[in-house]
DNA sequence: AATTTAATTTAGCAATGGCTAAATTAAATC
DNA sequence: GATTTAATTTAGCCATTGCTAAATTAAATT
């Protein structure tokens, strides 16, 4: 599953819409097409980008085309950003982002709030460091007020 | 919250990546701008697109922006979706999705696999209705095989 | 086999979005 | 208060996207 892809074909307006008409009920095209406003062709491009998203799945059925949410995929989605949500702010790891070593020793995590915050990495040596293009990748610490 | 806005915002590869690089650990723009290989222009527009969605807070530090991502919009987005996911099949309401009269009695809901479905909706009266255009929301029933 | 019809695809157009480079803003240092 | 510097905003460019209308495809009916 393309999470980008799902994401990106469920940032649209009217194809949000879609997915909530056919998690409701089971619409032929041209149902979808007068509901939403839309031409045909339009509503049928819409689907093709659910589809190659994995969101549905198509199956004609007489004259009509028959289409299924697939709802693992909203599910595994839900799944996915929640963990992102729950991501914790890692401990500083000077080495990989690019500290200078001189200043390794006063890195801290920040995770919310301003309490554990302490001065380093932004202090003078970093200032002059260069001409603010060689700017590396610091340890993220940041002054305490 | 606005659902839509935080999905473009996040239906974007490089917003994606900012927001994990965010969940991590805290970068002042160019160093995102310098992770990316991005302007810092072009990050701080991103950056403006994930706080008008809500997903950022902003502040300045000393020299430094300091972004701090608001995990609980995620977490009310991965509700949502999961809500979206869970979503039932709701019983065929005909005189709601435009079905004839003649039709309703037929009418049943269609939830997954074909099992449940029955001949109705569909059927000759169906198709001789009109032009074509004035072709209303029908019922959802299709054709058994 | 010919016809009818639902759905898809294509061509063309307007709007949106992301990028760079340059100008501007705002805040910290001197 | 002048200078320095991080971040934002703006202007202009190109790629992408969503729309309509028309052409095409594919399947069911006759």
């Amino acid at each position: 599953m393309d999470r980008m892809l799902v994401l990106k074909a469920i940032s649209d307006e009217t194809r949000m819409k879609i997915m909530s008409l056919l998690l409701h009920h089971n619409y032929c095209v041209r149902a979808l097409a007068r509901k939403l406003n839309l031409s045909e062709g339009a509503v049928s491009q819409h689907l093709k980008v659910l589809r190659d998203a994995g969101l549905l799945t198509g199956e004609k059925k007489g004259y009509f085309m028959h289409y299924d949410v697939n709802r693992e995929v909203l599910h595994a989605l839900a799944a996915d950003i929640e963990t992102l949500a729950s991501m914790e702010r890692e401990l500083c790891t000077p080495e990989e982002s690019g500290c200078h070593s001189s200043e390794q020793e006063y890195c801290h995590t920040q995770k919310h709030g301003n309490e554990e915050v302490r001065e380093s990495c932004h202090g003078a040596d970093f200032a002059k460091g260069g001409n603010g293009h060689e700017h590396p990748g610091h340890c993220h610490c940041h002054k305490s007020e």
